[in-house]
RNA sequence: GCGCCCUUAGCUCAACUGGAUAGAGCACCUGCCUUCUAAGCAGGCGGUUGCAGGUUCGAGUCCUGCAGGGCGCGCCA
């Protein structure tokens, strides 16, 4: 099965060949002139380049061996050389028919899947969320769905941020704070043996309700802080995370305790955003890796002394600009940054094997990438060119500065959304919608309507594109937003379930008005939007179908009466605002959002 | 200093291998709820695509230069 484009590029491309000129030439597009024409080909006039022949010559020859095609209506030559043609009725009928009954709505999938590891979000222990990590967690989730729908053998991967210095800072912070603690750790690290299963039980439910995500979260910027000031302090954190990294019993159960009460908080987080991994696999978990990983990269010869640094150069010829090599082990002995990087690339390797490894990470990390992916290609890791980094833009508040609070601090996340969710629920009683659902449907509805403001005010926008956070554009809900989406599909719902109740069958579609034809047309444009969404690593290009395809349907049902219609009419209708609204409902998914059943 | 990215309507953003009249939303103006949800629909207003050259039958898109803005450039992550 094939969309009409790409049916018509083939009749198109054979019929330049026919006439002697590369098929390629024979692409078709959607129409710049709706109103001239439903597609059309620009090759005529790409062709009369070359051939130095006059364009409109080119396209009449390639006119007359599509006239007799049955799908269209009309072919025909128009300003300098354009081949435009226009869908039979009867073609778009069939076309939305087969959409009807295909359970992917039109959309293609991959000729060969991959396997493909998607690392997004990048959490860290002891820190909530903020709006910070907004992008990188919906960017990187539509793209892990967008993939998998297309057909590839996708994983998420949160890349949990669970190791290092800051582990050291926060045990130092709670044992200072917390004498219990302190004297726990001590008990534990002095007998010179592991924990017993019991003992762990017993530490761990001590620990439960003596340090929370709250505590950890309020710690740590002081600790942070404290450290940058006073070197003593810091030679003391650094020493507790070498004891961390030595595994002395008592500091990994508390770590292991800080992370777990954080998995959990970030968890429900990510999961109320409709987000959600596969994997939570942390820094920590390639720390066994990183000393093998030296003494190889070095039996390879790619470690170099320099400075009382080992490093890999990472330089090629014909670089445009002077790359940083990798540093692989700081002067002062210890893994850097990249070294776990390529350590992760390495485990991957091992664990999932990917085909390919997409980083959805801010676009400024760029540099530090590319010096990782170059370094695991020239260790062998990973096949040339099977890393990429998916940047994307920053966000900065209306200043153009990095967003803060009108305190100056970090938004969290959950106070974005807590806002947004209550300006939804103001909305949806302003505008007396929900009324009759009851307080917890009410509320999620509320909740719905809140994330897909969020996502779709994200989301819209190419990745790349760096942007102002602006609350008011994050909560809008008229207009091109998430709430407009979800309140055609609610619609849609509505009109299903009115039909149920009088018994009103879908039935065989046919068109004819114009609504209804720019609604199939749209429905069939599906395959495209998800192949460049998916080409580009780019999900505005479902979320701009979504917003087309809701705008096409609105059209309609204001223009189209669905229920009055006379019942063969009727049921070509139902027929084919259920399958808009399943079709919408599949865009939406890829990118997060979903649509309550009222509102 | 070197390098990367950006500059499109008053604002926020689109624009498929270079193609016809550069499109949406917001804001502003005019209509439309006794018929399927008006968070909607129809229509209007709004552009020298930062500036100057170049390539091309044709440039927002490619090339060069300039201006303005953002970001990155080994011992933080």
């Amino acid at each position: 099965m094939s969309d009409l484009k790409r049916g018509l590029s083939e009749a198109v491309a054979a019929a330049f060949a026919a006439a002697g000129l590369p098929a390629e030439l024979g692409r078709v597009t959607p129409s710049d002139r709706p109103d001239l024409a439903d597609f059309q080909c620009n090759g005529a006039l790409a062709a009369a380049k070359t051939a130095r022949r006059d364009p409109r010559e080119i396209a009449a020859g390639v006119t007359a061996t599509l006239a007799a095609d049955p799908r269209l209506s009309l072919v025909e030559i128009a300003g300098l050389g354009f081949i435009n043609m226009r869908v039979s009725d009867t073609a778009l009928s069939e076309r939305a028919n087969e959409i009807a009954a295909d359970p992917r709505l039109g959309a293609g999938e991959v000729e060969t899947a991959r396997r493909i590891l998607v690392d997004y979000a990048g959490p860290n222990v002891a820190k909530p969320m903020h709006v910070g990590h907004l992008r990188s967690s919906i960017i990187g989730e539509a793209i892990k769905r967008i993939f998998r729908f297309r057909g590839d053998l996708v994983v998420g991967d949160a890349h949990f941020g669970d190791w290092g210095y800051q582990m050291g800072l926060l045990i130092g912070a709670v044992m200072d704070e917390d004498p219990f603690i302190k004297a726990l750790m001590e008990q534990l690290n002095g007998r010179g043996r592991p924990v017993t299963p019991e003992e762990e039980k017993t530490a761990f439910a001590a620990l439960e309700g003596r340090v929370s995500l709250e505590d950890l979260d309020r710690l740590y910027p002081a600790a942070a802080a404290r450290g940058k000031e006073e070197p003593e302090y810091r030679d003391r954190a650094r020493k507790l995370t070498a004891e961390l990294q030595a595994k002395t019993p008592g500091y990994h159960l508390l770590w292991r305790h800080f992370a777990r009460v954080t998995k959990v908080a970030l968890e429900r987080d990510f999961h109320a955003l409709g987000v959600d991994f596969d994997l939570w696999k942390g820094e920590s978990d390639v720390d066994d890796l990183i000393a093998p990983m030296v003494k190889e990269l070095d039996a390879k010869g790619l470690l170099v002394d320099d400075q009382g640094a080992r490093i890999i150069r990472v330089a090629r010829q014909g670089d445009k600009r002077d790359l940083p090599p990798l540093l692989v082990v700081s002067s002062e002995g210890s893994a850097m940054y990249g070294t776990t990087d390529l350590a992760t690339v390495l485990d991957r390797e091992k664990s999932f094997d990917p085909d390919h490894v997409l980083y959805v990470v801010d676009q400024r990390q760029a540099d530090h990438f590319e010096v990782v992916f170059r370094a695991a290609y020239l260790a062998g890791y990973a096949p040339e060119g099977s890393l990429e980094h998916i940047g994307f833009g920053t966000m900065n508040g209306t200043d153009g500065k990095p967003f803060k609070t009108r305190e100056g601090g970090v938004l969290k996340l959950n106070d974005l959304i807590e806002m947004t969710r209550t300006k939804a629920r103001e909305r949806l009683r302003e505008a007396d919608l929900g009324a009759e659902l009851d307080p917890d449907a009410f509320d999620d509805t509320a909740h719905k309507v809140a994330v897909a403001a969020l996502k779709f005010a994200d989301l819209q926008n190419f990745r790349g594109t760096s942007y102002v956070f602006d609350l008011d554009r994050f909560s809008s809900f008229e207009g091109k937003t998430g709430p407009y989406l979800l309140y055609q599909a609610v619609r849609v719902k509505s009109l299903l379930r009115k039909a149920a109740d009088e018994g009103v069958k879908t039935g065989p579609i046919t068109v004819s008005d114009p609504a209804e034809r720019d609604l199939v047309l749209l429905l069939d444009a599906f395959d495209q939007a998800l192949n460049d969404a998916y080409d580009k690593r780019a999900p505005h290009f479902v979320a701009e179908h979504a917003f087309k395809l809701a705008q096409a349907f609105s059209r309609f049902y204001a223009a189209c009466p669905i229920l009055s219609a006379e019942p063969v009419l009727r049921s070509s209708r139902l027929a084919l605002a259920d399958t808009t609204l399943r079709q919408l409902e599949q865009a939406l998914d890829l990118l997060g959002v979903n649509a309550p059943a009222r509102m």
